[in-house]
DNA sequence: GAGGTGACTGCGA
DNA sequence: CTCGCAGCCACCT
């Protein structure tokens, strides 16, 4: 039903991320439909770990690949610590690789 | 009901 | 290269 929020959709948007993968908050909001709301999903993401099951927020990181909301992990380095034992390498409070790992929701999940 | 806030993005200087 | 401004919309007080 229509009762999910906004929340709720971004949190399963998340959760389909694969393993050793990270997306934009850009490219979820506009596989959500709300392309110009991309602030919609990281304050989504703000909730994100009151959402049950959990979701991967450390796999969602700014279009530049930088890690802009680790500091809402509870600890700033482990969003980072999470995404390196996923095989992600991150330097620099960034995504390595970033473009290569990137995962497209609008591309990936269109199949 | 109205105002303020924000884990973003794109463009201009 | 860095810095600043405006747009966007749901949630909170």
């Amino acid at each position: 039903m229509e009762a999910a929020t906004f929340y709720d959709q971004v949190y399963q948007v998340v959760r389909l991320i694969p393993k050793g993968r990270v997306t934009s908050y850009g490219a979820i909001a506009a596989y959500l439909g709300t392309k110009g709301s991309s602030r919609m999903v990281g304050y989504a993401m703000n909730a994100a770990h009151t959402a049950s099951p959990p979701v991967p927020a450390q796999r969602v990181v700014n279009r530049n690949g930088l890690l802009t909301g680790k500091f809402h992990f509870g600890s700033p380095d482990l969003m980072q610590q999470l995404l390196e034992n996923e095989g992600i390498k991150v330097e620099n409070d960034k995504v390595v690789a970033f473009k290569t790992l990137f995962w497209n929701p609008s591309i990936e999940l269109e199949l």
